[in-house]
DNA sequence: TATATATAGTTAATATATAAACAATACATA
DNA sequence: TATGTATTGTTTATATATTAACTATATATA
């Protein structure tokens, strides 16, 4: 099924390089919203995943200061602000203080954040393997391997 | 690069899978952001830009109605309203009715729309050819097929 | 024809994202 | 030490997205 079935189009695309990026944004904006689908259930959001999720496998003794987690999830630091005060409203997460620097909130984790995201965890992840299955290995190494090139091209001259 | 020096982890990414799913979120994300980039000095955003290229080069008589305007940009329709507010409050198209069905509004491009919509087009177009040009012909055919046979798993067990 | 069902667009509540401006704090160097 | 600069987190204004509920209209069928 083509890209312009898939959105409807009653006229081809254009533009080939212009084709290629529709196809990797659609592919990231449909899997992000697969994500937002698995985790409803648990009571997430994908972002509100991601922190905990980073807060598991990414953090240095179970924090993460605001900024960091924005870098870490691409997003401007302005945004962690709202982000943790929801999810401190649910319980998931907590703020702390760093002794050393008056400045830093640290992000820690909850017993029930851990719970969710325990739950949360294996059905998204055997969620994921189930969609990825459909590429063999070396399928996805190639795949991962254009997609940085993009990436790098993308960095490459734009000074941010 | 690897990804995990890209978002400034600290440790690998757990899950073949996970980063492949990573892999592809990430790479739209960016594209997205450098859309935005690009389109900002114009007055529009990504989302107002992909409205004016669709009333263009995906139009019946230079008219969309909104539920169709929502499909072919992957979004609910109770997003457009607000969308197509915004654009005619800036001049970019107007609603017009359909006089055989008082249900529907089409939206259609204004002059200015289509002044603003050609200066943005040539900027984005040669940006995006710059950075597709890592990748040979071949390989983005490759890509493209790849991002679509996931597209088509993740469509084949979930019954929207 | 009358009634049930479907569709188009809007509204409201909520979540996520941005950029810009700001206060508090830390750091670097003259 | 004093001053200038950088960093952290927050706030504000704005844009985009979702779902659910609603109105108006169209269509299908009993």
């Amino acid at each position: 099924m083509s890209l312009q079935d898939e959105l409807g189009f009653i006229k081809p695309i254009e533009n080939k390089a212009n084709e290629a990026v529709l196809n990797i944004i659609l592919s990231g904006t449909l899997l992000a919203k697969e994500g937002q689908r698995v985790f409803r259930p648990f009571g997430l959001t994908l972002a509100q995943f991601n922190v905990l999720i980073l807060l598991k496998r990414q953090s240095v003794n179970g924090r993460i200061n605001q900024t960091t987690l924005g870098k870490m999830m691409l997003v401007n630091r302005s945004n962690i602000t709202g982000l943790v005060d929801r999810m401190e409203e649910s319980g998931l997460v907590r703020r702390t203080d760093d002794p050393e620097d008056r400045r830093v909130h640290y992000v820690e984790m909850t017993d029930e954040g851990s719970r969710v995201l325990e739950k949360a965890h294996k059905v998204y992840y055997s969620r994921i393997e189930e969609i990825m299955s459909v590429l063999p290995e070396n399928d996805r190494k190639l795949l991962s391997s254009m997609l940085e090139s993009v990436r790098m091209q993308l960095r490459w001259n734009v000074k941010k």
